[in-house]
DNA sequence: GATGAATGAGATTTCATTCAT
DNA sequence: CATGAATGAAATCTCATTCAT
């Protein structure tokens, strides 16, 4: 496993245009390991399943590891800044978003980025944990770039009253683990392929009420 | 994998008196598959790490899979009687245990049990995640045994009128996505080797706050 | 590995205008057969390292035996007709050019051309010991055609009285020994990229006294 | 290809006992390695013909690279010790032992040496000359080896009078030249399995008058 | 109970070669 | 003339498992 993820992800290209056979083999590769776990999963399968040559797999990526690694990092590349964007975007345009609302948006979209990705989400998942190499690389890069963009966010929070004055860092950490348990929990344990509102809707009250600063008046 | 696993769970002697050499075997195997992984841990290697012959981890069980579950399943045997006693006992210990303390005392009791056991809750959260086969046997187990002891403590303050008013089904959900999602996400991402007693207690602020019924007076 | 070496040599027309293209194609193979051998180069390798896409090097080729073929012939073709033209011409200008001065000439002209052509000959040296094939097919083309112009000048010095008198075979195959040890080691274990004068004296030296007639009054 | 062939040769320990499937295993290599190169055997093709599965090579020997590497460092290893000590003795043992003497001496003793070891010699030269990485490693343990035990013989012969007064390195330069491309040569192009003694006397007497001090007078 | 030599099935990887464009 | 996507056969390597001792 390479030693520069960082700067995989920002060098590399996904863009190169695939053809028929380089698509399906993608997404095969992408939907065995989400089932199986890449371990699991051999390359003579996922040729097999793709309807294409195991040749092909070793022209286009090399190694499986490599493989593994352009199913996982175009989905990393995406998720964060269209995180800080699209959320932060939704703040601004409401400067007097109540904390509840945001909470909720954040829920909503991200619920949806990922139920809409669920099999890389999973296959993700399934790696960072059981693949210590891996963790290595990419949690750092989890944990610089989410609160990056959420502790402002929260800050403006607190200072409105509306939320508990505990650190920054331990609000976040509790969000982390309410938000990270309920879409991991949904998606890898229960295999949701929706989440019904009204799941979101008792995780929102949850955290509101229990991240409210009790002096608030609204 | 076994068909039968709730078979093999109450039938299986995991008493029987070891050897020093299986002793070391099966230490090795959780360690390394709490590492790696059990895919990605060989045979050959766990007998070398365990100073062993690779012909007695045949001996002793068979195969690769068996081992496995002689790794995890006198784990999920204590698991839940453990919880069932305990816990009850201090809720009938004490009949007027408020919410709060009960689930400080759950998540204490639970949090102290996993990071004593580390090393094998990590095989097994791995596992299930990771082995379709393996979630679709243990996973029933969980949920039908842990609601068993649950429902009857989250009813009972309920109907004290500590508890929000909610399908006790859903409480429930809340109450696993969070804990769970604290124990796994401190244990399996961030390798903690104890947990701050402050972590928990925010957490503890968090559902208490969160699930509170705003009409009770202490 | 074709049957017909001597047809090949014979026919292949050597002198085709080649594109650019063809040129750093045929240009990269000598130099990575040099340097690796021909069975640990990839024609994908030598593709990339020309700048050429793999499909020419079959267009041009048909099969990478033959581009072998297509770097050795042509040296090999060019190695004898030349060495017995200029060689000889040498001999026949001055009549009566000494051993020793016809040895000097013929190894620093030998040791010349072998340089000029350093990779080819690490190239034909290389996969003649070991390619059982090739050399199946080369030696005895090499042990017909040097012979043919080296006896009839040996036996001149021979019988001017300067060479000892030995069968001219067993000279030969001193010669060969030496000359070939020679430009062996220099050329491919220690990769001298000149061979100084020096160390070309010392062996003229060494065969001129080692194959002297005692009787032979200057 | 390790990078501490040094450290590997000293260490590597080759008298454990082995099995008559191992013993028929490295047989097998060293044969189908002489015949056709290292590169050109398949680990499956040795396995076969030395009725074995393949799995045991690398049960064995971990990768074909060890394979060949366990087949060259043991002949290295007795290469050297033995020239030392059989020739010192030879030359202590008569103290007034002539050059001549001694160079018949060491020729006949290496030629027997080599004739003897005949496959696993062409594998070693065949895989110095083809593989720039062994070459790399081995070459410099030669030359730091081969010229410890010779340059003091030479320099007793030169005192003595009997040699021409060169600097030994250039005579031990000529001297690897003509022995080195007669044993080479003899052994690899020709594949001769004796070598005659004629083609050794005829190669003695070419140095020894090729290196004869002109002033000796016997 | 314990060993470790040996296996064979299958996994990953390499690579010469074909072919549609 | 030239490309490069795609193949399939074979090579290297891994590994759970068997078995004689």
């Amino acid at each position: 496993m390479s030693n520069h993820i960082f700067d995989i992800i920002l060098a590399q290209d996904f863009t190169k245009l695939k053809t028929e056979k380089q698509q399906r083999l993608i997404e095969t590769a992408i939907k065995l390991f989400a089932e199986k776990g890449y371990a699991n999963t051999s390359t003579a399968e996922i040729a097999k399943v793709a309807g294409v040559s195991e040749g092909l797999i070793f022209k286009q990526y090399g190694t499986k590891d490599r493989l593994l690694l352009s199913v996982i990092l175009p989905f990393i590349k995406d998720l964060f800044p269209v995180m800080a964007n699209e959320m932060l975007s939704e703040i601004i345009s409401e400067d007097t978003i109540s904390f509840e609302q945001f909470l909720r948006n954040l829920l909503i979209n991200r619920a949806l980025f990922i139920t809409e990705n669920k099999e890389i989400f999973q296959v993700v998942v399934k790696e960072v944990i059981y693949n210590e190499d891996l963790k290595r690389e990419l949690l750092p890069y989890f944990f610089t770039k989410i609160p990056l963009f959420l502790t402002d966010v929260l800050e403006q929070f607190k200072e409105r009253g509306e939320l508990i004055h505990l650190p920054t860092e331990r609000i976040f950490k509790m969000l982390f683990t309410v938000i990270g348990g309920f879409l991991v929990s949904r998606l890898l344990l229960m295999e949701n392929h929706i989440i019904p509102d009204e799941e979101i809707e008792d995780i929102v009250q949850l955290v509101v009420n229990g991240l409210k600063n009790k002096q608030f008046v609204e």
